[in-house]
DNA sequence: AACGCGCCCTGTCCGC
DNA sequence: TGCGGACAGGGCGCGT
């Protein structure tokens, strides 16, 4: 997916395009991305003629605010985009899933090649409720090494799937978990509640400058991750281990592994990470 | 309760 | 050139 620096560069471009104008009408193509129980009339009803107020971002997720205290949350998953028409490579896109109608003509279109994207639609409550179940913004004040060393305490869990846990620290992923593990110095298989107080403060250090860093450079493009104008990520050839098996260690110079951890990708220095 | 696993879906790439 | 299998950045629901 696109994780939380894809995420950031997609709502920053949107922000300054989208808000204060009106949605005036949606079309749902492929309603399976819509959250269980969400229709296209319920949609409809609940954000057409409604203005945009805010587009923020929560974890990964994209959030619109609309004037009327609806709240409408894109979650890209795999391959989903969020592209206005108005952007020459919105005509590349092939499998767009819902389109907004904005009232100055222009269109807000959600693509989504493997559609394991969803959209749910908040009221002020259950989004409170939803947020709620969503941890620590890493890149906020709150994200301190004690509170991540706290966090960890009495899990056995691989800190690399530690950090994919939503509820725990929101917003990385697999991409960004491997980077920061690498930076940080840990093993990406040892137990999340085996780290100490210094290597907390190490891994803390470490996400939060890979994720600035990412953003910056207006994220990743692994393969299918594009912005809000359909434009690939420049971050990609700055990963130091994530897909680079086989490849030195940019540190030692030692050949980097791969290994696979809950069936997904892990990749690392065996030499630097401990 | 916490954790691991399989699955949702399409596209691409690699080896034969 | 074609085909089968592995793999892909996420997250949910299930069983243990």
């Amino acid at each position: 997916m696109p994780e939380l620096p894809e995420a950031e560069t997609i709502v920053r471009d949107l922000r300054d395009r989208i808000v204060g104008h009106a949605v005036t009408g949606i079309a749902v193509i492929r309603p399976d991305i819509l959250a269980p129980g969400l229709t296209r009339d319920h949609l409809d009803a609940s954000l057409a003629g409604y203005r945009i107020l805010a587009v923020d971002r929560r974890a990964k997720n994209i959030v619109l605010r609309f004037d009327t205290g609806r709240i409408l949350l894109v979650n890209l998953g795999m391959t989903g985009r969020l592209v206005l028409d108005d952007s020459p490579r919105a005509a590349e896109l092939r499998h767009v899933a819902v389109r907004f109608g904005l009232d100055d003509g222009r269109t807000l279109l959600y693509d989504d090649i493997r559609r394991f994207g969803r959209m749910e639609l908040h009221s002020p409550e259950s989004w409170a409720e939803r947020d709620a179940t969503l941890g620590t913004e890493p890149l906020s004040e709150d994200f301190t090494a004690e509170r991540l060393f706290e966090m960890t305490r009495g899990t056995r869990v691989p800190l690399r799937n530690w950090l994919l846990d939503q509820r725990k620290v929101a917003g990385v992923g697999n991409i960004y978990a491997n980077e920061a593990l690498f930076r940080a110095g840990l093993h990406p298989a040892r137990p999340a509640g085996s780290i100490d107080l210094e290597e907390a403060a190490r891994l803390r250090d470490a996400i939060r400058n890979v994720l600035e860093e990412a953003i910056e450079a207006r994220g990743t493009t692994f393969s299918d991750y594009r912005d809000a104008s359909g434009e690939a990520g420049a971050y990609e050839p700055r990963l130091r281990v994530y897909g680079r098996e086989g490849r030195p260690c940019p540190v030692c110079g030692t050949p980097l592994q791969r290994i696979v951890i809950s069936n997904r990708s892990a990749f690392f220095c065996p030499r630097c990470q401990k």
